[in-house]
RNA sequence: GGGCGAUUAGCUCAGUCGGUUAGAGCGCUUCUCUGAUAAGGAAGAGGUCCCUGGUUCGAGUCCAGGAUCGCCCA
């Protein structure tokens, strides 16, 4: 490293103008290495007040896409900020490691594509594999976190795997059952018959295919009537198991004549289902047809152990009128909301608590079992429910028993196995519950105490699914996930392990792996139900492993061993301050947290949670691997750098309504922000290593700061303010564009109107970029931490990093002895800004005319009076010098050039006129401008906001007088013809458009140092070489430079000068250059001067 | 089918409490400036603020309905 100079001014290192941003990235990383700084921002911090921050473990069998780096920077930049405010964030990993995903990977791998296969190959080695192949990725994901600048303790990650971390899951369900709240019960899910597995919603979602399915319409007689309810399905098969029909309580419905028979169905279903000729006997609604009808004649299909009787008819919301006939059959083996239904159902004989009292006449495979019969006492017993054939022969038999209204087909997408293209059958599982409804009040209550970002999460989206809250279904029938530790012995007896020592001292065997198959081969002795004494029979544990949700739920405790191990560290990091992950994770780890907090009595797991959106592509479509439209995050990282792809994503727009992403986008942030910030800062090192023989010397504290200093100073202050403001409220977005707001500033305004200065070596000015420049580091660091190190190092680098430094605002600032120049004046940002539009309009005046801004005026006249005259004459340096014009001259009476125009302010007027506001925005349109200009002026002149003028103009509406005050109305000047007058609302700047002879050669000058330095850059030298310079040619011009010979040597930097009326052949200067201006011909030739 | 969100210039996005003539960047055209910046500045072209209705003196903004897209659930 260089050694630093004795002035601070002077950065350490020279810059190249063209920095290679991810090459750079490198260079920091490296530093970082060197100087461990991410364990040194945490030791700084070590008795500081903690900020918590939870990762969310990503699993780590496959690759890291865009949408990852998207979350991860996400989850960077506000534990880095609340490091810099002074927090102790400690950061530590996580990996999820079990579940159906790592098991289907493995079982590609082995080629293999069921549970029987999956046993076959041996439970111990499959399991073995699973665990091999959680961190095939893993070095990648290290790879990537590191490059991509998310600082986590991914020594220390936690893993769900890990035998201390299912500890802690088991005590958690322990507890839980303890607590009464887990259960053993059914559960409808999506089932492929063929696999004999359960499907998760996401393969779901992969399977379904466009079918045609019969559909079928039964006449099914109610008790003690003629009449016959008319009940759709497009299942037939689940009609063995049907045990109820249900009706929509508040839709209306009919019965209705047509030929000999008197049908029930929906109103709105009678004209599709009977067309128009049926007449209508009656209309009620399903409410009133329950309590009507109250039941109808079943079984619909004859079994071997249901006698001939009556079925109920419910009520409930989820039925529908929009297809079929407004009544549905009931099956609650087979649909969800059949079983929901008929479990609430006190007419239905079956409890939801015990399971054996569910009718399902479909075994696991998917046959019927032998007690389904036809009508004439066939059996369908072993035939496949969705097999075609046995459709028809149902459909069959219906019809023989006169139950049959009419068949039709019916096209919709149906969910098929991903795996093996069998229909998917909707079936009743017994499964694990943990009673979760039970707690719905406190999840809710728990809810209310989140900051949810974006706002609208918490009683939408996550709110909703809260308050409908059903049970979590929590065991899987699979190999590789953390074990339930249900031990059950023949008496029903539950024990729930919630301890190793304790498993161990029941088995007497302490394993070192509670991973399946070790943990299913305990033998364990029954010691009893509750209330009982031991019956000592064995017990065996049930075969299922856990949501792997529940793993990652259980996080905030199973990550350090609690109960068992850091109950203080538990306790102090418990609940975090901040998590963030995507949306999909609202029904998934955001919930899980909440739950299992929320069991286990805890508060809730979070304070913030930042919930991002997805990633698109540029067409917005949906990233997946099967459209092959990802961008792989490397190919972003070498291109655009870590720095880029971060601004990106924090700038480009609010993180949760997600992106459209493109690599393009990325790079018009590169060029805007990125490369501006880098040429600002390069601008100071150039200027500060060319002066550094005056920097040198430089007193601390040295030289005057004038006007445009303090206003840098100060708009910096405020934007640090912004900044730290913006961040506490997680809004990067709004931070990193007041910062990119302010760089523009600095780089255009501030740089550009200090440049001289700077070639001569000022001090102030070099003090005051210095201070900005380190100050935009700080506040930049947990954005682009790369970019923001090295200009902190290079300009600073007192402290081993910016991410070390306190951040420079905010409500936890500490200020160094370098932040104290970062002074408000709010008055002075506010001239500086009237300054720069004074300017912007003599700019368009300059542009209306024609007249190049080389080519001095001798006057701008700016219309502008009371306050804001005094800010830009304040200033009007600035102006005269931006204008280049030779004087600034007021005026107060805008007459001079043009005329004022009255209008209504509407947003002070409105709420006063209400309806009248037409009249009155009419009469103060015909009011005497010259009047109401001189009442504004005089109020403007007194120095007040316009009370002043209270009064003095009224106006009559609707027969009535009114006073206006000043602030009513706003004046705007009228366009005059024929002058260079450029005007916005109530300002306007003029310019003199004559031109003398001296203003002429003024100019020619100002064109002659124009092409001169030209000439420099053209013959390659560098901005500091002294020249010797030969002028020649044009008299005019030659003259013009003779009569401004000191002017066009100092901006040349030209020892020597000489000029020439003749064209002289190529002197010994070296470089020569034909020049035209003004259609004038300039010979110019130069060459280096000798130094000293 | 239900819930949530989005829709503003060719593209990417701002738009504060409902207020006067709806903005920026990129791209395009013209001019201009330059001892840092493949930059900067000025002007121009480019708009059915998704549609319909409502509230209001006044709606891109608030309300209702609809369309399209995305997500979550069924």
């Amino acid at each position: 490293m260089d050694d630093a100079p004795a002035n601070r001014l002077i950065p350490r290192r020279r810059v190249d103008p063209r920095q290679d941003l991810p090459a750079l990235e490198l260079r920091v990383l490296q530093r970082w290495r060197e100087r461990d700084v991410f364990a040194k921002s945490l030791q700084a911090r070590a008795s500081a007040e903690p900020w918590v921050f939870y990762e969310g473990p990503p699993t780590a069998n496959g690759p890291p896409g865009s949408h990852h780096v998207l979350s991860r920077v996400f989850k960077d930049i506000y534990p880095r900020f609340k490091t810099m405010c002074g927090y102790r964030v400690e950061r530590k990993g996580g990996w999820d490691c079990h579940g159906l995903p790592v098991e289907i990977a493995v079982e590609q791998e082995l080629g293999i594509h069921s549970k029987a296969e999956v046993e076959r190959y041996g439970i111990k080695e499959f399991n073995e594999r699973c665990r091999a192949s959680v961190f095939a990725y893993v070095q990648e994901w290290n790879r990537l976190t590191e490059r991509i600048g998310f600082w986590l303790d991914l020594d220390h990650a936690y893993r769900t795997l890990d035998e201390s971390y299912i500890e802690s899951v088991w005590w958690a369900l322990a507890e839980i059952h303890a607590r009464g709240l887990l259960y053993e019960g059914n559960k409808v899910v999506p089932y492929c018959p063929r696999c004999e597995t359960t499907l998760s919603s996401h393969e779901v979602a992969l399977g379904y295919r466009e079918i045609v399915d019969p559909s079928v319409f039964l006449k099914l007689p109610v008790a003690g009537r003629a009449d016959k309810l008319l009940v759709w399905t497009t299942t037939p098969w689940t009609l063995p198991g049907n045990v109820a029909v249900a009706v929509s309580p508040s839709a209306t419905y009919v019965t209705a004549r047509l030929g000999e028979e008197t049908l029930v169905v929906a109103e709105a279903r009678l004209a599709p289902v009977l067309g128009q000729d049926a007449e209508v006997l009656e209309r009620y609604s399903g409410e009133q047809l329950r309590e009507r009808y109250r039941a109808y004649r079943g079984p619909i299909f004859p079994a071997a152990d249901r006698e001939p009787g009556e079925l109920p008819i419910l009520a409930d919301p989820f039925v529908t009128t929009e297809d079929g006939t407004g009544i549905v059959h009931l099956a609650p083996a087979f649909g969800e909301d059949d079983y929901r239904v008929a479990a609430a159902a006190p007419e239905v004989p079956f409890d939801a608590g015990q399971p054996e009292t569910l009718y399902n006449p479909v075994r696991a495979d998917g046959t019927f079992d032998g007690r389904v019969r036809g009508g004439d006492g066939r059996s369908w017993e072993g035939r496949f429910v969705k097999d075609p054939e046995l459709t028809r022969e149902l459909i069959a038999d219906l019809r023989d028993r006169g139950l049959l209204w009419k068949e039709a087909e019916y096209e919709h997408s149906y969910p098929h196995c991903w795996r093996c293209g069998t229909p998917l059958l909707y079936y009743a599982k017994r499964s694990w519950y943990i009673a979760t409804s039970r707690l719905r009040e406190q999840l809710l209550a728990a809810n209310e105490t989140v900051n949810w970002y974006p706002e609208h999460v918490k009683h939408g989206r996550f709110g909703d699914w809260l308050a409908n809250n059903v049970d979590w279904a929590l065991s899987r029938e699979r190999y590789w996930g953390t074990p339930l530790p249900v031990w059950r012995c023949p008496e029903g007896h539950t024990y729930v392990a919630g301890s190793f020592a304790d498993l161990a001292k029941r088995s007497g065997r302490a394993l070192t792996d509670h991973h399946r198959p070790f943990v299913d081969e305990l033998e364990l002795r029954c010691e009893g139900g509750p209330g009982g004494g031991p019956c000592g029979q064995p017990m065996r544990r049930v075969a299922e492993v856990i949501d792997v949700w529940f793993d990652s739920g259980a996080m905030p405790f199973a990550q350090h061993h609690f109960p068992y191990e850091n109950e203080a560290v538990f306790r102090e990091r418990f609940p975090a301050d901040f998590v963030c992950e995507a949306q999909d994770q609202t029904r998934g780890w955001f919930y899980s947290l909440l739950a299992v907090a929320t069991l286990l009595g805890l508060a809730a797991p979070y304070r913030n949670v930042v919930c991002l959106g997805l990633i698109l592509d540029e067409e917005g479509q949906k990233m997946s691997k099967s459209r092959g439209n990802t961008v792989e995050p490397w190919s972003v990282l070498d291109t655009y750098g870590a720095d880029a792809f971060r601004w990106y994503f924090f700038t480009a727009k609010s993180p949760w309504d997600g992106y459209r992403f493109s690599a393009e986008t990325i790079g018009e942030g590169v060029r805007l922000f990125l490369k501006q910030l880098w040429s600002t800062y390069f601008f100071y090192v150039l200027y500060a290593h060319a002066g550094a023989d005056q920097l040198q010397h430089a007193q601390p504290g040295a030289g005057s700061r004038d006007a445009l200093d303090r206003w840098a100073l100060s708009r910096t202050a405020a934007t640090a303010e912004f900044v730290a403001e913006r961040l506490e409220a997680y809004d990067a977005t709004a931070a990193g564009r007041a910062i990119a707001a302010l760089v523009e500033d600095l780089s255009n305004w501030y740089v550009r109107r200090s440049r001289r200065r700077f070639w001569d070596g000022d001090v102030a000015a070099f003090r005051t970029l210095r201070t900005c420049l380190i100050t935009v580091a700080k506040l930049l660091a947990p954005l682009c931490p790369f970019i923001a190190d090295e200009i902190y190092d290079n300009l600073d680098g007192s402290l081993a990093s910016v991410h070390l430094c306190q951040f420079p605002a905010g409500p936890r600032a500490h200020r160094g002895p370098e932040d104290e120049e970062l002074e408000r004046d709010p008055g002075l940002e506010q001239a500086m800004a009237l300054a720069r539009e004074t300017v912007r309009l003599g700019l368009g005046a300059r542009g209306k005319a024609k007249v190049k801004v080389r080519q001095p005026l001798a006057e701008a006249v700016v219309v502008a009076a009371g306050r804001e005259r005094e800010a830009i004459e304040a200033l009007a340096d600035t102006v005269r010098d931006e204008l280049n014009v030779r004087s600034v001259r007021f005026v107060a009476a805008a007459e001079e050039l043009g005329s004022y125009e009255v209008k209504a302010n509407y947003r002070t007027l409105g709420p006063l006129f209400g309806k009248d506001m037409p009249l009155a925005v009419e009469a103060i349109a015909s009011l005497d401008p010259a009047h109401v200009a001189a009442v504004v002026q005089r109020g403007a002149d007194a120095g007040g906001d316009g009370a002043g003028a209270d009064g003095e103009i009224g106006i009559t509406v609707a027969g009535r007088e009114h006073a206006l005050s000043a602030r009513d109305v706003i004046l705007t000047l009228r366009a005059p013809d024929g002058y260079s007058v450029e005007r916005e609302g109530a300002h306007a700047v003029a310019l003199d458009l004559t031109i003398d002879d001296g203003l002429r050669r003024e100019g020619y000058a100002r064109e002659i140092v124009h092409a001169v330095q030209n000439a420099r850059r053209s013959a390659g030298l560098a901005v500091e070489d002294r020249i010797e310079l030969l002028l020649s040619g044009d008299s005019d011009l030659v003259g013009a430079a003779k009569e401004h010979r000191d002017y066009v040597a100092g901006e040349t930097l030209a020892v020597g000068l000489q000029l020439g009326a003749d064209t002289a052949a190529a002197g010994p200067l070296g470089y020569a250059e034909e020049s035209e201006i003004d259609g004038r011909a300039l010979t110019i030739q130069l060459g280096r001067a000798r130094r000293g």
